[in-house]
DNA sequence: TTTAATATAGGAATATTTCCTGAAACCACC
DNA sequence: GGTGGTTTCAGGAAATATTCCTATATTAAA
């Protein structure tokens, strides 16, 4: 008989832990809690000191990465796996460099989340297909990529900004002073080598940051 | 007895739909089928002839309005429930005046969407609170097509803008004090019920007022 | 032709951005 | 375990930009 596996899920949408809930359950595994965002995971985990934490990482009050970083260090057996829309390869790279044991997108098939906790219960790492493919196919070389060259902290300042946030907003969040958020951003501009405020959204946009969202077409 | 309530799930997600499902079933509401999106939806539509679609409307194949549209004309009688991420007014007014009966953001208490399939199945409207609120404390113009409500000055530079000019460039391009432009920015802000460039440029995306060139440039 | 809306821009108070600088913390590597 | 590089965080000072308000000529509409 296996081990209990431990899980914590972290999404801003209740639908999402309410699904992912049902269909770890149902494999038998236990979901010892929810948060809806990076500070309360936070307390979370140290509540329920979960194995596994399964995280979306577009979340509002911390960015995901972010999150990810104060959890390791105050808890560095924790495993991360990564659950979110983005199917973008540089998402999932950076995600995987920072340590994350698991990238499953939300279009992929149920079934492959319980796949990857499984795999990374046992030490494993795992990819869902698509993102597999994705970076097989993808050449992204580091040096082709400007926001490689951002650092983890200046790249969830990036998506944040990209998803239309404040830099009040985002210094509210993150607990940083207004002057940081706006520093960052200069410096931020300055690595990808940008002007306005504009061509920085475009270029979130190409990289599939921000997704490109419906209306009429 | 109530009679019978049959939904429709249309979201590209997997793991919202089986969110949705459960929610929806614990409370004897019936789901007559699924799909992950426009085109699939339209073949759901015709086989289990649903009452009620909840749909999101950022999905790949088909935009959400157009796949709103297209299934009015050919089932008059359907009604839509929007159930999305989305928590623009913009998006909720647009999805309301083109006929969808209830609005849901997905970071909402999933209570409300029963409460949405209820109310609107009884011939109501429903609008999750803070999409309301939004709503409320927005001025947007009835037609939130930038083009309608904007005048015609406001809306070149808002192009100009969003297709990645400074001000001080738009105003030498248009022979303008810089004052001027920036004053326009901040009206066009207004009637757009905009807070950062960000969204300004989003928007600009949504309405393909700029064409994505990727990287390239 | 009176009315309303539009194009234009100045003023004053705020807020943000731009650079520069520096300190503390963290990491990596020998 | 120390040393050096990088990252995080933030203050200061000057330059810019934004936010509202107001005002005037012009144009379109009633």
């Amino acid at each position: 008989m296996a081990t209990e596996i431990n899980v914590l899920l972290v999404d801003d949408h209740p639908m999402i832990r309410q699904g992912c809930r049902q269909l770890l359950e149902q494999n038998r595994i236990n979901v010892s809690g929810e948060a809806d965002g990076g500070k309360s995971a936070m307390m979370q985990v140290g509540k329920y000191n979960p194995d596994i934490v399964i995280m979306d990482i577009s979340m509002d009050d911390l960015g995901g990465f972010e999150t990810m970083r104060r959890m390791t260090s105050r808890a560095p057996q924790l495993k991360f796996i990564v659950f979110t829309m983005h199917d973008n390869p540089m998402f999932a790279m950076r995600a995987i460099r920072m340590g994350a044991k698991g990238y499953v997108t939300k279009s992929a098939p149920p079934a492959l989340l319980v796949e990857a906790v499984k795999k990374v219960s046992q030490g494993e790492v795992y990819l869902s297909h698509d993102i597999a493919q994705a970076i097989a196919f993808s050449n992204l070389s580091p040096a082709e990529d400007p926001t490689l060259v951002l650092t983890n902290r200046e790249f969830d300042i990036f998506t944040m900004i990209s998803d239309g946030k404040t830099t009040a907003q985002i210094a509210l969040d993150l607990s940083l002073s207004q002057k940081t958020v706006s520093n960052y951003l200069y410096q931020i501009k300055q690595k990808l080598g940008i002007k306005t405020n504009t061509e920085f959204t475009k270029l979130a946009f190409s990289f599939d940051i921000i997704k490109k969202n419906i209306m009429g077409d």
